[in-house]
DNA sequence: CAGGAACTTGACGATGCCGTCAACTAATAG
DNA sequence: CTATTAGTTGACGGCATCGTCAAGTTCCTG
């Protein structure tokens, strides 16, 4: 078969410069109300028609990770950053507070980061990198014997999904708890006072939620 | 003024009788399907019109706060059955443990222990009686040594709530996966290998997550 | 057993969101 | 400059939920 992404012809300049202000226009918003603002908003938002909306991006998922693509990125970066931390402990720790901060700054991503969102060729890719970059974050502080050696890259969801509800809830209220919160956490995963695990962990390349139908 | 709660006749029989059909059928769809089911759905569940449910339940807070009263009163128990435990730990971890399983029993529940609901008198009463069980528990951990001397109450909240969130994603697909999660989180409360926290707990009383407008 | 109060019913209007489409407009290739 | 195709517009129909209310029914008191 082709390569199968086909040549996808460039979009005509003021499509373009509408795509751009879509994008501009669903960050902002995802970030500051969360993934479920209506359409119409943040087409409106944009200074578009909603029906342009629904032409660039037929899906809000489609959307979703148009805009959420970079901040992937930024995590693959902050897995080589961590590896770049010589003290073991201090990158381990240094990665989970980067991410922690992405979902802080920004209710929308926040919100991608508990369910498990994009599934784009692009996301995959970047999620991938992220991946090994990670695990090799792990593997490096279990043999300096500061990182518990029973603990999967799966479990980083569970920090993840725990910061995700912590920032959700106190976000308005108590903007620093989640570090508190992570710090507690990350305790948890300290080689030292660890206690046996009761349950395998989650199979690799994580838990897909299953079909979003709400009820 | 007079005692608050005024001597509010009691119901007529059929809308006693209605009013636990509606208790029962909130309770069983809350369960299966979360605190966001159309009221209407409930109603029909109960066998009884909507009218009715609103008359007997003004706001879905109502049937909220009467559904789950109960679920506070386990938790009393639960702290209570955990003091009784000789090992600290055993009784801290016990409490925990039972509190998750509520959690992982009951969708509804499990959203309800995520924001902070619940301000009916009642469930004031039962929630200081749950604070004190569970303020003893702690400091009985900490004077032995096995719990660390810096958690407050406030901060069994992350627990609760990260679990809130690793149930809701975890439920369909790995049901057992929260208790990974937690045993994780509870090693992080362990005296032994504690580091110090960065942020003060929450203030006492918890989170209050303002107005809950979703947009 | 009557009559009034308590309660129930279900249709209804209001709201808010989604996604579509026929008619219009603007970019670009030739 | 024109033809043609790409892109835009915004009104519209559909859907789901909410909460209300006038009319009808059931309970209970005297």
């Amino acid at each position: 078969m082709a390569p199968s992404t086909e040549p996808t012809r460039p979009l005509r300049s003021d499509a373009q410069r509408n795509r751009e202000l879509l994008l501009g226009a669903a960050r902002e918003l995802f970030a500051e109300r969360g993934i479920d603002v209506a359409m119409a908003d943040i087409a409106r938002h944009a200074g578009v028609s909603n029906g342009t909306l629904y032409n660039r991006f037929p899906t809000r998922t489609d959307l979703i990770e148009a805009v959420f693509l970079d901040r992937l990125e930024r995590i693959v970066d902050l897995a080589g950053q961590a590896l770049a931390v010589a003290d073991p402990w201090q990158g381990f720790a240094s990665y989970l507070i980067g991410v922690c901060e992405l979902q802080a700054d920004d209710r929308g991503f926040n919100e991608v980061a508990a369910r498990n969102l994009a599934d784009s060729p692009a996301a995959r890719n970047l999620r991938a990198a992220a991946l090994t970059g990670v695990t090799e974050l792990l593997t490096r502080g279990a043999r300096a014997g500061v990182l518990r050696a029973d603990v999967t890259v799966e479990d980083l969801a569970f920090v993840i999904w725990g910061i995700s509800r912590t920032v959700e809830i106190t976000a308005g209220t108590a903007p620093r708890a989640w570090r508190r919160h992570l710090a507690l956490a990350m305790d948890g995963f300290r080689a030292e006072g660890a206690h046996p695990l009761p349950e395998p962990p989650l199979p690799p390349g994580g838990v897909h939620p299953a079909p979003p139908k709400e009820n």
